[in-house]
DNA sequence: GTCTATAAATGGATAGAC
DNA sequence: GTCTATCCATTTATAGAC
């Protein structure tokens, strides 16, 4: 009897042309934005007929879903946060490291830090990996500080909010993001409360 | 000869169709998302046709614009905030009212706050109404304590944060909007410096 | 300013042959 | 899994009569 192969042929296959697509949906949704991604001009860009889409993902949404999978997985495929030897520091590279992805890509942040496409909800398994990056991103901070749930919301909120109005209103400049260390300095009192 | 008529009825019928028709655009914007709004639901809404829709907006464009500009002037028909006798009280009265009236309507904060529509910015004139809404609802705080732009920048970023992060992970309930009282704390000793 | 009619295109999605 | 053909709805916007 033949064994169970150890590599399968074919699902390897199926799963770079996913990858594929997948990619070009982004960069298709950086040129006409998020919601401006159409299923068509995605098709003809890869040099496929659209219905051929449909083989790889059910619809539009499950693309979508595909995407937000695809962006938490790549802040898991990075060099993580560098942990220092006390909270500002640690606090720092966590900051940067996240502020910096997310600047990047514009786009990305608003899949996947944003409610903005109409009827889209991560699926279960792709929310998985968004709290499994979340905890994933805080690991080094955590190490040097017992943190609250309170202490990380208000991090992710002014780390956020810097994003948010770096993105919103001064798209490409650096009004913001060079006010990290500013922010870092706000929340540092509070959180050398909680050092051990 | 007719001198000019203290009142000018027909472009203030005019005046008050615009007005509606923006009004019921918030509404639909709302139910569909503001991306979902659609001119031929508005017309349907209001029991016209689609185009005579563009007696009074040239585009949808134009229609977000005046409905950006109807955003902002909202802000500026509210209530000021109070100007209390040192800088928490005043911080934590301003960050109250912001956060709350962007709350209070996810939709508007995203036409007002976010860059989201795919080609939309606003006229120049629209946006000397966010201009003017910002300066108003800071001036209280100014009056209290000499800011710099850092300040204001840091402010704003966290205040749009816990917005953020309350309407995109937790809407409709409070986990981050109960946080308004640390995030105003987190601000003072810094803005307590500024203090003449 | 209102309407009807229609343009001109795009959207996501399905049927069915190969 | 790929294609062609097509559905059916939707979109913003214009032309032109009244």
């Amino acid at each position: 009897m033949l064994g169970k192969p150890s590599r399968d042929w074919r699902s390897e296959r199926r799963a770079a042309a996913r990858r594929e697509i997948v990619d070009t949906a982004w960069t298709l949704a950086r040129e006409h934005g998020l919601a401006g991604l159409s299923l068509r001009d995605l098709a003809r860009r890869l040099g496929m007929a659209t219905p051929s889409l449909y083989s790889y993902f059910d619809s539009k949404h499950a693309l979508y879903d595909a995407m937000f999978a695809d962006g938490n997985r790549a802040i898991l495929a990075m060099e993580p946060p560098a942990q220092g030897n006390d909270v500002p520091t640690t606090l720092r590279n966590v900051v940067q490291l996240i502020v910096q992805f997310a600047v990047a890509d514009p786009v990305r942040h608003q899949l996947l830090a944003q409610r903005t496409i109409a009827g889209f909800e991560p699926s279960a398994e792709a929310y998985a990996l968004a709290q499994e990056a979340y905890d994933w991103l805080f690991a080094p901070l955590r190490a040097v500080v017992d943190l609250t749930q309170e202490d990380l919301d208000l991090i992710t909120a002014l780390m956020t909010g810097l994003i948010n109005q770096q993105l919103a209103n001064d798209p490409g400049g650096t009004r913001w993001i060079r006010l990290i260390d500013d922010a870092v300095d706000l929340l540092v009192p509070r959180l050398d409360v909680r050092v051990p």
